[in-house]
DNA sequence: AACATAACATGCAGGGCTGCATTTTGTATG
DNA sequence: CATACAAAATGCAGCCCTGCATGTTATGTT
């Protein structure tokens, strides 16, 4: 059973519970199908088989596939977002802690499925439009979030455009992992490598 | 008409100029509509439709659409290199330079397909196992490429991890690319930043 | 306890994709 | 010029997916 994000009202309607708990099942179903299964391969039957219920149950809830996955993407992006702020905790981190537990949000099955939602939105339009609302909002969410841990550092010059360059830089990590197969070792070599570049990068204003 | 890098036997036989010109143009169909419809959309109507050929035209060069899509991930590699190592000439280059070229290979319309390529084998395991040859290949050319271009600061200790570390930077914000949209000046300043920091990285043995 | 309503399951029609068998066209050889 | 062969086009059967209309079960109300 995952994790879900969404909170159902309290003690209201035993009904709105049910319906929130489905709801959320259908979009915590169709996160897993796109890290297991792929974008191509997530069906609403498939999505239906892994949430428990028969395909005809999403309808009320969504009206076609494509609602489906645009509703997932924010599901997605809220997971993300908690997951983070989650780690870091409320009070302050040192960077390098900061870029683990950013690096952290960039592992499998979150990112896969993010990473799923990516590709495919780059040809889909309507996907792309919720994708650019969506990516903006937790865009601004993680900055505001690394602003608060991270103190006084965030005020230097150029720090928000640093900021992005270990975000892109990790990201490009992430997808280099499904490239090099299985290989955890290789892949830790290589993040111990990177680390070291991006803490200096966040830390240090410029040379 | 697609550049193709399969260069067809001089004068032989026509037949069997003709086939190597088809087989070549199912590949370049492939790789266009993959990067311009997605995986999911790349069906072997779409392909045969841009080739200029009918659908069952595909089978005496393809089983079937994954061995088709196995050999445009070859195929692409090829591209990919080619369109480097052309770009590169014979000659030494700068650091910087390099670094540009580098980034000029990793722009649509071949990034998108290579991407797409890349993602769909993740939850492929036919399509991860062609893909896992044919990303070791590239890597190593690709460094001999580079190794032959910079001349001896590729032989300081680290430059191979330093080297990955800027692939891995390059393919984050070629995909960070796809969730900004169009907006073609923000990556530009995206990209002037991390390119300084890449050529740092790359001259720069370790502070 | 009977009714009204919401949630869910079942079944069907339409369409698209794949893979192949078959036919037609074009090319080489005696 | 006629025949043998290769290449490409056409047509078909099977499968899966989607969207929806209809039926069934569970829940809440009076």
């Amino acid at each position: 059973m995952p994790n879900s994000v969404v909170t159902p009202p309290p003690g209201a309607g035993i009904n709105a519970r049910r319906s929130a708990e489905t709801r959320a099942a259908l979009l915590d179903a169709t996160v897993e199908c796109l890290a297991t299964d792929g974008y191509a391969k997530t069906t609403t039957g498939r999505i239906a088989e892994r949430a428990g219920l028969s395909r005809g149950a999403q309808l009320p809830y969504f009206r076609s596939r494509r609602d489906l996955l645009a509703a997932a993407m924010a599901h997605l992006a809220e997971q993300r977002l908690a997951d983070f702020t989650a780690r870091i905790g409320g009070g302050e981190v040192s960077v390098a802690d900061c870029v683990d537990i950013l690096w952290a949000s960039h592992q499998p099955p979150m990112f896969d499925a993010t990473l799923e939602l990516w590709v495919a939105a780059r040809t889909d339009p309507e996907l792309q439009g919720r994708m650019l609302e969506v990516e903006r909002e937790v865009t601004t969410s993680l900055f505001q979030a690394v602003d608060t841990a991270l103190g006084d550092l965030t005020q230097r010059p150029g720090f928000a455009d640093d900021f992005v360059y270990v975000l892109a830089s990790m990201r490009g990590l992430a997808l280099l992992q499904i490239s090099i197969g299985p290989n955890a070792r290789l892949l830790e070599t290589r993040w111990r490598h990177m680390r070291g570049e991006l803490i200096r990068a966040l830390e240090a204003p410029q040379v």
